[in-house]
DNA sequence: ACCTGAACACCGTTCAAGT
DNA sequence: ACCTGAACACCGTTCAAGT
Protein backbone atom coordinates (compact mmCIF):
# COMPACT_ATOMS: atom_id res chain seq x y z
CA UNK A 1 0.00 0.00 0.00
CA UNK A 2 1.22 3.42 -0.88
CA UNK A 3 -0.32 6.69 -1.92
CA UNK A 4 0.96 6.24 -5.44
CA UNK A 5 -0.40 2.74 -5.86
CA UNK A 6 -3.79 4.01 -4.69
CA UNK A 7 -3.81 6.96 -7.08
CA UNK A 8 -2.80 4.79 -10.02
CA UNK A 9 -5.51 2.25 -9.22
CA UNK A 10 -7.96 5.12 -8.87
CA UNK A 11 -7.03 6.51 -12.27
CA UNK A 12 -7.35 3.07 -13.85
CA UNK A 13 -10.77 2.73 -12.27
CA UNK A 14 -11.91 6.08 -13.65
CA UNK A 15 -10.56 5.17 -17.08
CA UNK A 16 -12.42 1.87 -17.11
CA UNK A 17 -15.67 2.60 -15.34
CA UNK A 18 -16.08 6.35 -15.30
CA UNK A 19 -16.03 8.91 -12.54
CA UNK A 20 -19.47 8.12 -11.18
CA UNK A 21 -18.46 4.51 -10.56
CA UNK A 22 -15.54 5.33 -8.30
CA UNK A 23 -16.00 4.59 -4.64
CA UNK A 24 -13.58 4.11 -1.80
CA UNK A 25 -14.99 0.67 -1.14
CA UNK A 26 -14.68 -0.57 -4.69
CA UNK A 27 -11.20 0.87 -4.98
CA UNK A 28 -10.21 -0.98 -1.81
CA UNK A 29 -11.69 -4.18 -3.20
CA UNK A 30 -9.66 -3.71 -6.39
CA UNK A 31 -6.54 -3.38 -4.25
CA UNK A 32 -7.47 -6.35 -2.10
CA UNK A 33 -7.55 -4.35 1.06
CA UNK A 34 -9.96 -3.08 3.68
CA UNK A 35 -11.69 0.16 2.67
CA UNK A 36 -10.36 1.92 5.73
CA UNK A 37 -6.77 1.16 4.84
CA UNK A 38 -6.95 3.74 2.09
CA UNK A 39 -7.41 6.43 4.69
CA UNK A 40 -3.89 5.88 5.91
CA UNK A 41 -2.52 7.19 2.63
CA UNK A 42 -5.22 9.46 1.30
CA UNK A 43 -7.31 12.00 3.15
CA UNK A 44 -10.69 10.83 1.90
CA UNK A 45 -12.48 10.54 -1.40
CA UNK A 46 -12.14 14.19 -2.31
CA UNK A 47 -8.41 14.16 -1.69
CA UNK A 48 -8.15 10.98 -3.74
CA UNK A 49 -9.77 12.73 -6.71
CA UNK A 50 -7.54 15.77 -6.24
CA UNK A 51 -4.56 13.44 -6.23
CA UNK A 52 -5.62 11.81 -9.48
CA UNK A 53 -6.11 15.24 -11.05
CA UNK A 54 -2.61 16.24 -9.98
CA UNK A 55 -1.13 13.11 -11.51
CA UNK A 56 -2.76 13.96 -14.82
CA UNK A 57 -1.59 17.53 -14.65
CA UNK A 58 1.95 16.48 -13.82
CA UNK A 59 2.01 14.18 -16.84
CA UNK A 60 1.67 17.04 -19.30
CA UNK A 61 4.94 17.23 -21.20
CA UNK A 62 6.86 20.51 -21.28
CA UNK A 63 7.24 21.41 -24.93
CA UNK A 64 10.69 22.32 -26.26
CA UNK A 65 11.58 25.98 -25.87
CA UNK A 66 10.86 27.86 -29.07
CA UNK A 67 11.65 31.51 -29.72
CA UNK A 68 8.33 31.92 -31.51
CA UNK A 69 5.56 32.76 -29.03
CA UNK A 70 2.79 31.42 -31.20
CA UNK A 71 4.59 28.12 -31.71
CA UNK A 72 5.16 27.72 -27.99
CA UNK A 73 1.58 28.55 -27.02
CA UNK A 74 0.24 26.23 -29.66
CA UNK A 75 2.45 23.40 -28.45
CA UNK A 76 1.30 23.97 -24.86
CA UNK A 77 -2.34 23.92 -25.85
CA UNK A 78 -1.92 20.76 -27.89
CA UNK A 79 0.02 19.09 -25.10
CA UNK A 80 -2.71 19.92 -22.61
CA UNK A 81 -5.35 18.61 -24.99
CA UNK A 82 -3.46 15.39 -25.64
CA UNK A 83 -3.08 14.77 -21.91
CA UNK A 84 -6.82 15.23 -21.34
CA UNK A 85 -7.84 13.11 -24.32
CA UNK A 86 -5.53 10.38 -23.06
CA UNK A 87 -7.85 10.03 -20.06
CA UNK A 88 -11.17 11.42 -21.23
CA UNK A 89 -13.21 10.11 -18.32
CA UNK A 90 -10.76 11.51 -15.78
CA UNK A 91 -10.27 14.83 -17.55
CA UNK A 92 -13.19 16.51 -15.76
CA UNK A 93 -11.20 16.10 -12.55
CA UNK A 94 -8.54 18.44 -13.92
CA UNK A 95 -10.99 20.71 -15.70
CA UNK A 96 -13.33 20.99 -12.77
CA UNK A 97 -11.39 21.02 -9.52
CA UNK A 98 -9.47 23.85 -7.92
CA UNK A 99 -6.17 22.32 -6.98
CA UNK A 100 -4.42 23.97 -4.10
CA UNK A 101 -1.24 21.99 -4.59
CA UNK A 102 1.89 23.58 -5.93
CA UNK A 103 2.04 21.14 -8.85
CA UNK A 104 -0.98 22.94 -10.28
CA UNK A 105 1.29 25.89 -10.92
CA UNK A 106 3.53 24.13 -13.43
CA UNK A 107 1.20 24.71 -16.38
CA UNK A 108 0.74 28.31 -15.31
CA UNK A 109 4.48 28.80 -15.36
CA UNK A 110 4.66 27.10 -18.75
CA UNK A 111 2.19 29.56 -20.28
CA UNK A 112 3.28 32.66 -18.43
CA UNK A 113 7.00 32.34 -19.11
CA UNK A 114 6.82 32.65 -22.92
CA UNK A 115 4.32 35.51 -22.65
CA UNK A 116 6.64 37.46 -20.36
CA UNK A 117 9.63 36.62 -22.53
CA UNK A 118 7.72 38.01 -25.52
CA UNK A 119 7.43 41.32 -23.77
CA UNK A 120 4.01 41.04 -22.22
CA UNK A 121 3.57 43.11 -19.07
CA UNK A 122 2.62 40.73 -16.25
CA UNK A 123 -0.97 41.95 -15.97
CA UNK A 124 -1.64 41.41 -19.67
CA UNK A 125 0.11 38.05 -19.51
CA UNK A 126 -2.26 36.92 -16.78
CA UNK A 127 -5.29 38.09 -18.76
CA UNK A 128 -4.00 36.17 -21.75
CA UNK A 129 -3.38 33.08 -19.66
CA UNK A 130 -6.90 33.15 -18.28
CA UNK A 131 -8.60 33.72 -21.62
CA UNK A 132 -6.74 30.85 -23.27
CA UNK A 133 -7.38 28.61 -20.28
CA UNK A 134 -11.10 29.38 -20.30
CA UNK A 135 -11.27 28.41 -23.95
CA UNK A 136 -9.27 25.24 -23.36
CA UNK A 137 -11.38 24.19 -20.40
CA UNK A 138 -14.63 24.83 -22.28
CA UNK A 139 -13.50 23.06 -25.42
CA UNK A 140 -12.05 20.05 -23.64
CA UNK A 141 -15.08 19.64 -21.42
CA UNK A 142 -17.11 19.41 -24.60
CA UNK A 143 -14.69 16.92 -26.13
CA UNK A 144 -14.85 14.58 -23.16
CA UNK A 145 -18.64 14.82 -23.12
CA UNK A 146 -18.76 16.78 -19.89
CA UNK A 147 -20.06 20.00 -21.39
CA UNK A 148 -23.03 20.83 -23.58
CA UNK A 149 -22.65 20.58 -27.31
CA UNK A 150 -25.71 22.80 -27.52
CA UNK A 151 -27.16 21.07 -30.51
CA UNK A 152 -24.74 18.21 -31.00
CA UNK A 153 -26.82 15.91 -28.82
CA UNK A 154 -29.63 16.12 -31.34
CA UNK A 155 -30.28 14.20 -34.50
CA UNK A 156 -30.19 15.89 -37.86
CA UNK A 157 -33.88 15.30 -38.52
CA UNK A 158 -34.77 16.64 -35.09
CA UNK A 159 -32.79 19.81 -35.74
CA UNK A 160 -34.43 20.32 -39.12
CA UNK A 161 -37.97 20.16 -37.82
CA UNK A 162 -37.23 22.07 -34.61
CA UNK A 163 -39.19 25.04 -35.87
CA UNK A 164 -36.18 27.25 -35.16
CA UNK A 165 -35.14 28.87 -38.44
CA UNK A 166 -31.43 29.34 -37.81
CA UNK A 167 -31.10 25.89 -36.24
CA UNK A 168 -32.84 24.35 -39.25
CA UNK A 169 -30.65 26.25 -41.69
CA UNK A 170 -27.46 25.16 -39.97
CA UNK A 171 -28.71 21.69 -39.06
CA UNK A 172 -26.21 19.68 -41.14
CA UNK A 173 -23.32 21.47 -39.43
CA UNK A 174 -24.84 21.33 -35.97
CA UNK A 175 -25.44 17.60 -36.23
CA UNK A 176 -21.75 16.81 -36.50
CA UNK A 177 -18.81 18.07 -34.49
CA UNK A 178 -15.23 17.62 -35.62
CA UNK A 179 -13.50 18.26 -32.32
CA UNK A 180 -10.10 18.59 -33.90
CA UNK A 181 -11.30 21.28 -36.30
CA UNK A 182 -13.25 23.13 -33.63
CA UNK A 183 -10.20 23.13 -31.40
CA UNK A 184 -8.01 24.57 -34.13
CA UNK A 185 -10.60 27.16 -35.08
CA UNK A 186 -10.92 28.49 -31.55
CA UNK A 187 -7.24 28.19 -30.72
CA UNK A 188 -6.35 30.25 -33.77
CA UNK A 189 -8.63 33.03 -32.54
CA UNK A 190 -6.90 33.06 -29.17
CA UNK A 191 -3.40 32.89 -30.62
CA UNK A 192 -4.13 35.64 -33.13
CA UNK A 193 -5.34 37.83 -30.30
CA UNK A 194 -2.18 37.14 -28.32
CA UNK A 195 0.16 37.52 -31.27
CA UNK A 196 1.80 40.57 -29.75
CA UNK A 197 1.85 42.30 -26.39
CA UNK B 1 -47.20 17.48 -6.18
CA UNK B 2 -46.22 18.38 -9.67
CA UNK B 3 -43.12 18.23 -11.78
CA UNK B 4 -42.74 21.98 -11.60
CA UNK B 5 -43.05 22.16 -7.83
CA UNK B 6 -40.36 19.47 -7.57
CA UNK B 7 -37.97 21.24 -9.94
CA UNK B 8 -38.41 24.56 -8.15
CA UNK B 9 -37.78 22.96 -4.78
CA UNK B 10 -34.76 21.22 -6.25
CA UNK B 11 -33.35 24.48 -7.55
CA UNK B 12 -33.92 26.14 -4.19
CA UNK B 13 -32.11 23.28 -2.51
CA UNK B 14 -29.12 23.59 -4.85
CA UNK B 15 -29.05 27.35 -4.29
CA UNK B 16 -29.07 26.93 -0.53
CA UNK B 17 -26.99 23.83 0.09
CA UNK B 18 -25.03 23.20 -3.07
CA UNK B 19 -25.16 20.45 -5.64
CA UNK B 20 -23.46 17.81 -3.53
CA UNK B 21 -26.12 18.12 -0.84
CA UNK B 22 -29.04 17.32 -3.12
CA UNK B 23 -30.64 13.94 -2.64
CA UNK B 24 -34.01 12.54 -3.60
CA UNK B 25 -34.72 11.73 0.03
CA UNK B 26 -33.93 15.19 1.35
CA UNK B 27 -35.87 16.82 -1.45
CA UNK B 28 -38.87 14.65 -0.59
CA UNK B 29 -38.53 15.60 3.08
CA UNK B 30 -38.48 19.27 2.09
CA UNK B 31 -41.70 18.73 0.17
CA UNK B 32 -43.27 16.75 3.01
CA UNK B 33 -43.73 13.66 0.93
CA UNK B 34 -42.46 10.11 0.61
CA UNK B 35 -39.24 9.86 -1.41
CA UNK B 36 -40.84 7.51 -3.88
CA UNK B 37 -43.58 10.01 -4.71
CA UNK B 38 -41.06 12.07 -6.63
CA UNK B 39 -40.68 9.23 -9.10
CA UNK B 40 -44.21 9.78 -10.30
CA UNK B 41 -43.21 13.15 -11.71
CA UNK B 42 -39.52 12.85 -12.39
CA UNK B 43 -37.60 10.00 -13.93
CA UNK B 44 -34.92 9.76 -11.24
CA UNK B 45 -32.17 11.92 -9.84
CA UNK B 46 -30.42 12.46 -13.14
CA UNK B 47 -33.61 13.56 -14.85
CA UNK B 48 -34.29 15.89 -11.92
CA UNK B 49 -30.94 17.58 -12.44
CA UNK B 50 -31.54 17.80 -16.19
CA UNK B 51 -34.89 19.40 -15.45
CA UNK B 52 -33.33 22.01 -13.18
CA UNK B 53 -30.73 22.78 -15.85
CA UNK B 54 -33.48 23.25 -18.41
CA UNK B 55 -35.33 25.65 -16.14
CA UNK B 56 -32.22 27.76 -15.82
CA UNK B 57 -31.61 27.70 -19.53
CA UNK B 58 -35.20 28.65 -20.28
CA UNK B 59 -34.91 31.64 -17.95
CA UNK B 60 -32.27 33.34 -20.08
CA UNK B 61 -33.88 36.45 -21.51
CA UNK B 62 -33.89 36.97 -25.27
CA UNK B 63 -32.14 40.29 -25.86
CA UNK B 64 -33.83 42.89 -28.06
CA UNK B 65 -33.08 42.53 -31.76
CA UNK B 66 -30.24 44.82 -32.77
CA UNK B 67 -28.95 45.31 -36.30
CA UNK B 68 -25.39 45.38 -34.98
CA UNK B 69 -23.99 41.85 -34.75
CA UNK B 70 -21.46 42.70 -32.10
CA UNK B 71 -24.08 44.35 -29.92
CA UNK B 72 -26.36 41.34 -30.21
CA UNK B 73 -23.65 38.79 -29.45
CA UNK B 74 -22.44 40.81 -26.50
CA UNK B 75 -25.98 41.06 -25.11
CA UNK B 76 -26.43 37.30 -25.48
CA UNK B 77 -23.17 36.56 -23.71
CA UNK B 78 -23.99 38.93 -20.87
CA UNK B 79 -27.48 37.52 -20.55
CA UNK B 80 -26.12 34.00 -20.33
CA UNK B 81 -23.58 35.09 -17.75
CA UNK B 82 -26.18 36.89 -15.65
CA UNK B 83 -28.42 33.83 -15.66
CA UNK B 84 -25.57 31.60 -14.46
CA UNK B 85 -24.39 34.04 -11.80
CA UNK B 86 -27.95 34.29 -10.53
CA UNK B 87 -27.66 30.63 -9.51
CA UNK B 88 -23.94 30.03 -9.13
CA UNK B 89 -24.24 26.70 -7.37
CA UNK B 90 -26.66 25.36 -9.96
CA UNK B 91 -24.76 26.75 -12.95
CA UNK B 92 -22.55 23.66 -13.32
CA UNK B 93 -25.72 21.74 -14.19
CA UNK B 94 -26.13 23.86 -17.31
CA UNK B 95 -22.42 24.08 -18.05
CA UNK B 96 -21.78 20.41 -17.56
CA UNK B 97 -24.73 18.39 -18.78
CA UNK B 98 -25.70 17.48 -22.31
CA UNK B 99 -29.36 18.28 -22.53
CA UNK B 100 -31.28 16.30 -25.09
CA UNK B 101 -34.41 18.38 -24.70
CA UNK B 102 -35.55 20.77 -27.37
CA UNK B 103 -35.41 23.73 -24.99
CA UNK B 104 -31.63 23.45 -25.06
CA UNK B 105 -31.80 24.66 -28.64
CA UNK B 106 -33.21 28.09 -27.81
CA UNK B 107 -29.81 29.62 -26.97
CA UNK B 108 -28.33 28.04 -30.08
CA UNK B 109 -31.00 29.68 -32.18
CA UNK B 110 -30.38 32.98 -30.41
CA UNK B 111 -26.68 32.94 -31.32
CA UNK B 112 -26.99 31.41 -34.76
CA UNK B 113 -29.72 33.70 -36.06
CA UNK B 114 -27.74 36.97 -35.87
CA UNK B 115 -24.65 35.30 -37.32
CA UNK B 116 -26.62 34.04 -40.33
CA UNK B 117 -28.33 37.42 -40.67
CA UNK B 118 -24.91 39.06 -40.76
CA UNK B 119 -24.00 36.98 -43.77
CA UNK B 120 -22.14 34.10 -42.14
CA UNK B 121 -22.30 30.88 -44.11
CA UNK B 122 -23.87 28.23 -41.87
CA UNK B 123 -20.67 26.24 -41.37
CA UNK B 124 -18.75 29.31 -40.20
CA UNK B 125 -21.65 30.34 -38.00
CA UNK B 126 -21.54 26.98 -36.23
CA UNK B 127 -17.77 27.27 -35.71
CA UNK B 128 -18.29 30.73 -34.26
CA UNK B 129 -21.07 29.51 -32.02
CA UNK B 130 -18.93 26.71 -30.66
CA UNK B 131 -15.86 28.85 -30.06
CA UNK B 132 -17.85 31.48 -28.17
CA UNK B 133 -19.67 28.82 -26.20
CA UNK B 134 -16.44 27.10 -25.22
CA UNK B 135 -15.10 30.38 -23.92
CA UNK B 136 -18.33 31.12 -22.03
CA UNK B 137 -18.47 27.67 -20.47
CA UNK B 138 -14.83 27.84 -19.39
CA UNK B 139 -15.09 31.33 -17.99
CA UNK B 140 -18.35 30.76 -16.16
CA UNK B 141 -17.15 27.49 -14.67
CA UNK B 142 -14.27 29.44 -13.23
CA UNK B 143 -16.57 32.17 -11.94
CA UNK B 144 -18.80 29.73 -10.11
CA UNK B 145 -15.77 27.99 -8.63
CA UNK B 146 -16.26 24.85 -10.65
CA UNK B 147 -13.14 25.22 -12.77
CA UNK B 148 -9.50 25.76 -11.93
CA UNK B 149 -8.24 29.27 -11.48
CA UNK B 150 -4.77 27.84 -12.06
CA UNK B 151 -3.09 30.08 -9.57
CA UNK B 152 -6.02 31.92 -8.07
CA UNK B 153 -6.39 29.32 -5.34
CA UNK B 154 -2.98 30.28 -4.01
CA UNK B 155 -1.90 33.06 -1.69
CA UNK B 156 0.30 35.88 -2.88
CA UNK B 157 3.19 34.90 -0.62
CA UNK B 158 2.95 31.31 -1.78
CA UNK B 159 3.09 32.36 -5.42
CA UNK B 160 6.11 34.58 -4.79
CA UNK B 161 8.20 31.86 -3.20
CA UNK B 162 7.02 29.14 -5.55
CA UNK B 163 10.43 29.03 -7.20
CA UNK B 164 8.77 29.44 -10.58
CA UNK B 165 10.13 32.62 -12.14
CA UNK B 166 7.18 33.66 -14.30
CA UNK B 167 4.70 32.83 -11.54
CA UNK B 168 6.71 34.92 -9.08
CA UNK B 169 6.94 37.83 -11.49
CA UNK B 170 3.21 37.84 -12.13
CA UNK B 171 2.24 36.89 -8.57
CA UNK B 172 0.33 40.09 -7.70
CA UNK B 173 -1.88 39.63 -10.76
CA UNK B 174 -2.31 35.89 -10.30
CA UNK B 175 -3.38 36.32 -6.69
CA UNK B 176 -6.48 38.29 -7.61
CA UNK B 177 -9.11 37.64 -10.26
CA UNK B 178 -11.58 40.29 -11.33
CA UNK B 179 -14.11 38.04 -13.01
CA UNK B 180 -15.90 40.92 -14.67
CA UNK B 181 -12.70 42.21 -16.27
CA UNK B 182 -11.56 38.72 -17.33
CA UNK B 183 -14.93 38.10 -18.91
CA UNK B 184 -14.79 41.34 -20.90
CA UNK B 185 -11.19 40.72 -21.94
CA UNK B 186 -11.95 37.28 -23.33
CA UNK B 187 -15.30 38.22 -24.81
CA UNK B 188 -13.71 41.07 -26.71
CA UNK B 189 -11.26 38.65 -28.29
CA UNK B 190 -14.09 36.40 -29.43
CA UNK B 191 -16.24 39.26 -30.71
CA UNK B 192 -13.33 40.85 -32.56
CA UNK B 193 -12.69 37.54 -34.25
CA UNK B 194 -16.34 37.25 -35.25
CA UNK B 195 -16.66 40.88 -36.36
CA UNK B 196 -17.27 39.89 -39.95
CA UNK B 197 -18.04 36.70 -41.86
C1' DA C 1 2.74 3.18 11.81
C1' DC C 2 -0.40 0.72 9.52
C1' DC C 3 -4.34 -2.38 8.94
C1' DT C 4 -8.99 -4.21 10.22
C1' DG C 5 -14.02 -4.69 10.86
C1' DA C 6 -18.08 -3.27 13.04
C1' DA C 7 -21.07 0.51 13.15
C1' DC C 8 -23.46 4.97 11.85
C1' DA C 9 -25.85 7.76 9.03
C1' DC C 10 -26.74 8.17 4.86
C1' DC C 11 -27.76 7.11 -0.61
C1' DG C 12 -30.98 5.82 -5.37
C1' DT C 13 -34.24 2.82 -6.80
C1' DT C 14 -37.43 -1.61 -7.14
C1' DC C 15 -41.44 -3.60 -5.92
C1' DA C 16 -45.77 -4.84 -3.78
C1' DA C 17 -49.44 -2.77 -1.48
C1' DG C 18 -52.60 0.63 -0.84
C1' DT C 19 -56.19 4.73 -2.23
C1' DA D 1 -53.24 7.83 -11.44
C1' DC D 2 -50.84 8.75 -7.62
C1' DC D 3 -48.90 7.84 -3.07
C1' DT D 4 -46.63 4.87 0.46
C1' DG D 5 -43.21 2.11 3.06
C1' DA D 6 -40.40 -1.81 3.35
C1' DA D 7 -36.45 -3.68 1.32
C1' DC D 8 -32.03 -4.09 -1.43
C1' DA D 9 -27.69 -2.94 -2.52
C1' DC D 10 -24.96 0.34 -2.04
C1' DC D 11 -22.18 4.86 -0.06
C1' DG D 12 -18.14 7.80 3.01
C1' DT D 13 -16.30 7.98 7.27
C1' DT D 14 -15.66 7.38 12.67
C1' DC D 15 -13.95 4.74 16.09
C1' DA D 16 -12.07 1.08 18.89
C1' DA D 17 -9.32 -2.83 18.41
C1' DG D 18 -5.66 -5.19 16.75
C1' DT D 19 -0.39 -6.02 14.88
Amino acid sequence: MSRERILLAGLAMVDEEGLAAVSMRKLARRLGVDPMSLYNHVDGKDALLDGIAEMLLAAIPAPPADPDLRETMSALAHGFRAAMLGHPRAAPLVLTRRLASITALAPVEAVLAPLLAAGYPPDRAVHGLRAVLAFLVGTLMREVEAAPTFGGAHRLAELERSGLPAVSAAAPYLAVCDHEAEFEFGLRIMLDALAEP
